[in-house]
DNA sequence: TGATTTATTGATATCAGATGTCAAAAAAGC
DNA sequence: GCTTTTTTGACATCTGATATCAATAAATCA
């Protein structure tokens, strides 16, 4: 095994968030039968790194020395596994970000960039009542927010 | 409120509905400047024959004797200037509509695939008010609201 | 009306994001 | 260790969309 594996980072350290990250979601790929192999830790590790929304490109350019494929393969898997959401720019480009927990939307900021999650709204309960009304049956929904961050609204 | 659809529908001539659509968006283009052509107007008159949201690619194939890029650019110019709005399908596939008026949403039919305006709700208000609630100052939204039409959720 | 100006067209090349192919490499299991 | 199966990576390919650019047609104006 490589020298440059991410596993089991140091232990005199606290790890870097990041290799946590990284850990948990390799061990349930695992649980899953996926295998545990250096370059989608690679993969994961540099979709956890990013600070906000990324595409397929930027993980690319961060992993040079990981192949084009399997970069678009790793967060392929990670999009069907649920690891990782799709986000939906106001300009409607496609980024991805690491899923944090359940249904949520986003809120993203037309400033910095940065994407807030919304997970406790009534949206949906408003939403279906609206739908019912119009004689549809609502299964699901996509939504994304729009506008300005807290802290860039401030300014 | 009420009356969406067909703007100006009456007259003595009843033309065919799409006529009336294809000269009231050619109108409008005029308006800003954007020249009255056929191939552009049989573009519009081929997105307002589509029954259900259609791809670029559908306008291309039923208008074989258009150029493919001025199809692309004809589709283009009408999102641009709102006279067409994007749809996202449940499966993030990206599709076209005549936009009827104003903002409003989507409802998609995932068995016959129709698409049904939601345009009086309060929805909102709710996504305004929990997006308050998280410091963020919303400016915009994209919903899409995904399950079945009255007609096929009655079967 | 016809001349002039400018937007538009269409054939083609190109681009970008993403996926398919397949031999070689590596992980899991024995 | 050895075997089996997944995964990788270089590459070709595909798809949706855009850029180029000479030729064409619409609007404007004399």
């Amino acid at each position: 095994m490589s020298s440059l594996t991410l596993k089991h980072a140091g232990h005199h350290h606290p790890k870097p968030r990041s290799a946590a990250i990284v850990d948990d979601i390799v061990a349930h790929l695992s649980s899953m039968g996926y295998r545990d192999t250096e370059p989608r830790r690679l993969v994961i590790g540099a979709a956890a790194a990013q600070s906000r929304p990324f595409t397929a490109e930027d993980l690319c350019a961060a992993l040079p020395c990981v192949g084009r494929a399997t970069v678009f393969r790793g967060l392929r898997l990670l999009v069907e596994t649920n690891q990782v959401c799709r986000v939906l720019l106001e300009d409607r480009e496609l980024r991805y970000q690491l899923s944090h927990q359940g249904h949520h939307h986003h809120m993203l900021c037309a400033v910095c960039g940065a994407s807030a999650d919304l997970s406790d709204c009534d949206v949906e309960e408003t939403l279906r009542a609206s739908a019912t009304a119009a004689g549809f049956q609502m299964s699901g929904h996509w939504l994304e927010i729009y506008g300005r961050c807290a802290s860039c609204a401030a300014t």
